[in-house]
RNA sequence: GCAGGUGUCGCCAAGUGGUUAAGGCCCCGGAUUGUGGUUCCGGUAUUCGCGGGUUCGAAUCCCGUCAUCUGCCCCA
């Protein structure tokens, strides 16, 4: 039968004909703005050895605990899928000796990321994300570039209702304070905590904050907030960023509940997210943050960095549909030879253009069925060669919209259909 | 990992134990051998996600399994 019997694996699907131009146009768009910002691409193997994760991500979170892809290969060695993109990044940023460049090395990428959880709308099992990573500045300047670049980013895909929100997590110096002051403050309500986040309480009580279960409850309120105990260092870059912010007019809310469930961030932490039904459950779009620590964790000189990562899933889901933008011309001919030729130099002036294939069979079909074909495919515009045009050495232009027909010297076809293309207002 | 909904042609679906499984869209062919989008006619599921069971008889009932959707947790 015409049925394969092999189902996809869960969680993954295919992006078809009908769509994969929206991908498309969001991708130039994005790559645009990163390229004005001076961001180059780079682009990492889709696998990396799982200690890599595990040593940066951390083990403590939900990535690695429960959520990698990871397999052992022939040489039984262990392997793991990227669950996100700048462990990877980091460890080609020094692979590749990046580190001698002159700083700021500042680096995009786009491509699949691989998280083993369970689907729902807006969350599968291969899923896309775009990134930025800038390495080696401390000042809270590149901070607001990178969360200034993400509104701009957004915007140009041709998303504008978002809320930004930002926390500052500090820095290993006051970090142990804040933990302390939060272990104090959670301990008579330890009976009251859900199960995840009793064991937070022993290994990361940061993230207690961030149980959506747990942070409902009034008293909450009262938390020991990180800005609060920042020692001085991390509260003027935190001062600072929020001056650069409000001087470039970026809105962007204080979340002191906001901290990320990556273990490398410090300082700067930020997430992006759509209150749009459009992505069910989920709200984040985009997050981020700074992480000081990790370049040198990984092996590296100590180096602060600084990066985000955007879902193009979940922005697609904001997009919605979008019809693509197209200027299709057809020939249409009793001669394959002829037309198959006039389509070629059509095609080498950059125009697109297509002609008949008969499902069966050796001959054209006749112009009727071929006009038919052009409209199945949406052309803009039909040529027609037929034996009486080429007796005269000129062709039928026919506008599919209109209907409106009018005939033209071969030798300007070309031409004449170029301009065309201009006046119809379609680009590509 | 947990809770609930769903699985009949590429898509949307009717059918709820009884002869050959409605219909619509798409696709294919014709009316129309130099002009599409409208109309009309015709064609396309040995089979109801898969496996097993109950029954004289199952798409319809039962069990299992797989997939999918929605939600919890967490994130993009």
């Amino acid at each position: 039968m015409d049925k394969v019997s092999i189902q996809p694996p869960r969680g993954v699907y295919d992006i078809l004909p009908n769509e994969s131009h929206i991908w498309q146009n969001a991708e130039i768009s994005i790559r645009s703005c990163l390229k004005a910002a001076s961001y180059k691409e780079i682009r990492t193997p889709i696998f990396e050895q799982t200690e890599l994760f595990k040593r940066s991500v951390g083990e403590g979170t939900d990535i690695v605990n429960k959520e990698m892809y990871t397999f052992q290969d022939k040489s039984d060695r262990s392997m793991t899928l990227r669950p996100e993109g700048t462990a990877s990044v980091v460890r080609a940023y020094l692979s590749n000796g990046l580190q001698r460049q002159a700083p700021p090395v500042k680096l995009f990428y786009f491509g699949p990321m691989f998280r083993y959880e369970r689907v729902q709308k807006g969350r599968q099992r291969q899923f896309h994300q775009v990134g930025i990573e800038a390495f080696g500045s401390e000042g809270p300047a590149i901070d607001a570039e990178s969360i200034v670049l993400a509104s701009n980013v957004l915007q140009a895909v041709g998303i504008n209702e978002f809320e930004i929100q930002i926390n500052s997590i500090g820095c290993i110096n006051c970090r142990p304070q804040h933990k302390q002051k939060l272990i104090e403050f959670f301990k008579p309500h330890l009976n009251n905590l859900c199960i995840d986040c009793r064991e937070r309480f022993d290994k990361n009580p940061l993230r207690i904050l961030d149980c959506k279960q747990d942070n409902s409850q009034p008293y909450f309120a009262d938390a020991p907030k990180n800005i609060d105990h920042l020692c001085q260092a991390c509260l003027d870059h935190w001062q600072k960023l929020l001056e650069l912010l409000n001087g470039l007019s970026v809105k962007a809310n204080i979340n002191s509940t906001l901290v990320r469930g990556l273990d490398y961030y410090n300082r700067t932490v930020f997430e992006f997210v759509s209150h749009s039904d459009r992505l069910g459950a989920q709200s984040s779009i985009l997050g981020g943050g700074r992480y000081d620590y990790l370049v040198e964790g990984l092996g590296g000189p100590s180096t602060p960095a600084i990066g985000w990562a955007m879902g193009l899933e979940r922005l697609m889901l904001l997009l919605g549909e979008q019809k693509e933008n197209s200027f299709l011309t057809f020939v249409v001919a009793d001669n394959t030879d002829i037309g198959l030729k006039i389509a070629l130099d059509l095609r080498k002036a950059g125009l697109e253009s297509e002609i008949d294939y008969p499902p069966t069979g050796y001959n054209n079909r006749n112009i009727s069925r071929q006009i038919q074909q052009a409209n199945k495919l949406n052309a803009s515009l039909v040529v027609i060669v037929g034996e009486k045009e080429i007796k005269a050495n000129e062709a039928s232009i026919k506008d599919m919209q209109t209907g409106e027909q009018t005939t033209i010297s071969l030798d300007k076809l070309v031409n004449y259909v170029q301009e065309k293309q201009i006046k119809m207002g379609c680009k590509q």
